[in-house]
Order: structure tokens, then sequence, then C-alpha cells
DNA sequence: TGCTAGTTGAAAAACTTTTTCAATTAGAAT
DNA sequence: ATTCTAATTGAAAAAGTTTTTCAACTAGCA
């Protein structure tokens, strides 16, 4: 699974004439083997077990990089913070759990209906759409039923507001 | 319109038992008057102008009232920006040009049956859901019809990214 | 007319993202 | 294998965004 995405972004970026690069091969295993969202300082962090030299710079560029081709994608959190995800193919949204932040990816999107819909009404030529999802993972639901404190977090509590 | 609003956020902010100070004034003023999304700088500078004083830090925290109480929505740019925009009433999600940055208001969002669906398909229980569209607007469209460069701008162009 | 909890702005810090630029390198062409 | 070249990299600095602190201030109320 996650070699299948690993491989199609490697394929991709071949495509692309893009060079295949150590530092992007480090990022590239992270995202690829991640089962979570990430943030461009986090991907830093752990891809540099792998390749000690890498700069965040270069983190960022990927991440332009393949958010541009689409094998990843940028999740926006209500907070602001932002992280990326891995894609599997084609359009996608996510369906984030607020507690630990695992991510669930799901297709079958049905905005074809508001959108026409839209459209009419308003004359706007749409042609870009953003869903995201939010609530709490089954794990995180039936551990804490009606919690309000979090148990575990996967992902490192954020300063960040 | 624009009164509506920002009457309506006045009486929330009594509600809520907050102070209605002149620096809140000045900022709310400018978001019900404006037609347009804006960044945090960009009230903070036209605020400045009915109220010279205000700072900065003000401004972030009646963001932070202000998207608390509903009154204000925060607009996520897949490029990574954020403005805010005034919500009229009740749930609602915004149709942004992405040309001219105006921005439609619509609440008619029927994921109802999609996040019922998700919920079973992956037990999250879903709380939040975020969705935002994005396309030419029919000004930008009819005067560039298949347009690829910007004639006009009404939010100042970002250096942002 | 005070009282007080809520609010403010300056300054500094924390954090995130982009720009520059000289050095390096992947991949294609000999 | 060697050469060539455009793409890529990382350090450093700059730019941009958001938060924290804290002493001074003030709206709303008794
Ligand atoms: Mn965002
Ligand atoms: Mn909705
Ligand atoms: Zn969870
Ligand atoms: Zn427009």
């Amino acid at each position: 699974m996650a070699t299948l995405v690993s491989s199609g972004m490697r394929d991709g970026l071949r495509e692309h004439r893009r060079k295949l690069t150590r530092p992007r091969q480090a990022i590239l295993e992270i995202i690829a083997a991640a089962d979570h969202h990430l943030t461009p300082a986090e991907i830093h962090k752990r891809a540099r077990k792998k390749y000690p030299h890498l700069g965040l710079v270069t983190v960022y560029r990927t991440l332009d990089l393949l958010t541009e081709y689409g094998y990843v994608q940028r999740v926006h959190f209500s907070d602001g913070c932002h992280s990326y995800i891995a894609t599997g193919q084609g359009h996608a949204h996510h369906l984030v759990c607020s507690n630990c932040g695992r991510a669930e990816e799901f297709e079958d999107c049905d905005l074809a209906p508001l959108i026409a819909s839209l459209q009419r009404k308003t004359g706007y030529e749409i042609n870009v759409h953003m869903l995201e999802l939010m609530g709490r993972c089954p794990d995180c639901s039936s551990r804490s039923p009606r919690g309000v404190t979090q148990i575990r977090r996967t992902v490192p509590p954020r300063n960040h507001k």
C-alpha cells in the first residue's frame, strides 16, 4: 500500500522529467509510509534520520512539487495549521480524526449537483473545490466515549495556537 | 445588508458579555462592509483609518472571537493563505472568485448523505466539515473569456507564495 | 463615581515560508 | 566511462505570520 503510493510518486517524478535525488527519496519514503498527515517540520525531522543533511527548504520545495502533481494533498485544519498527506490516486478528500490525527481518504464526494446548482445561480465557473471532514475515529471514540480530554496523541501537540 | 451583519455581530458580542470597544467597532465595521475576504493584515490596515491606534494583535484576537461565535469564517486558499469573511447567519460556506476575490455565501450544502455514508463505512463520528468552492465570477469570466492573465485585482496581490 | 473583569498595544518571541546564490548532482548525450 | 547541462540542494538571510507577555487602560455595571 505504502509501497504503491511510493512507487506512484517515483514514477510520477520520472514522467515529469524531474530528478529523483537522495533528498527527495528520503522525503517520499516518509510521506508514503506515514498513516498520518504530517507538517513540513515533522517530515523534515523524520526524513533526516534517513538523510541527515536534508534541509527544510528542500522539504517545502518537494511538497510543492508533489502537490502540483497531485501525489500529496495539503490538509487545512480549522486552527490554521497545515499538514500534508499522500494521495492514493486521482481526486481525493480526507476525513481526519480530531483527536489522534488518523486520516481516511475518500473519493466519492458527490458535489456535482451542488456545483451545477451554484453555477446556475451565481454564474461562477467553478473549477476547484475543497472538502474536508473531521471527527473522532472509532479508536478514539471507544477509548473515551464522550471524552473531553485527549488520551493519546500520535501527532505531537502543536504549540501553534 | 452590511448593516444587518454588523448589528448581528454587535448584538452577539453583547449576548456573550464581551465588551464593545472602539477597536472592536472599527474591526467589525470593516469586516461587515467588505464584500471580499480580507486577511488580518488587510483588516488592520483598513481599520486603522477609523482608529489609527489599533494594533494588529487586537485584530487577531478579535478575529478569534468572531470566529468562535460564528460571525466570521476563515477561508482557506489552496496556496495556504488565510482570509476572513463575514458570515450571514448560521452554517455557511463560500464560493470565492479565484481572479478578483469576490465571494458568494451559500448554505445549501447537502452533505448529509455523504457524511452518513462515511460514518457507516469508517466508524468516525463526523462533526465538522469544511467546504469551499473556487472559480471565476461572472464579471471576471466575461472580461477575459479564456483569460490567463488577471485584468483587475480588487484584492492586492499577495507576495505570499 | 468607583470597581473590576475584560481589553489593549508595544515589544519581543516563536513559528512558518520564501528568496538568494554558490556549490553540487542526476540524467542524458557523447 | 566521460562530459555536459539544467535541475537541485543547503546555508543563510529575509520576509511574513501568529502568539505570548505584561503593564496600562476602559466598558459596563453596582
Ligand atoms: Mn488553511
Ligand atoms: Mn455545510
Ligand atoms: Zn483517532
Ligand atoms: Zn471575479
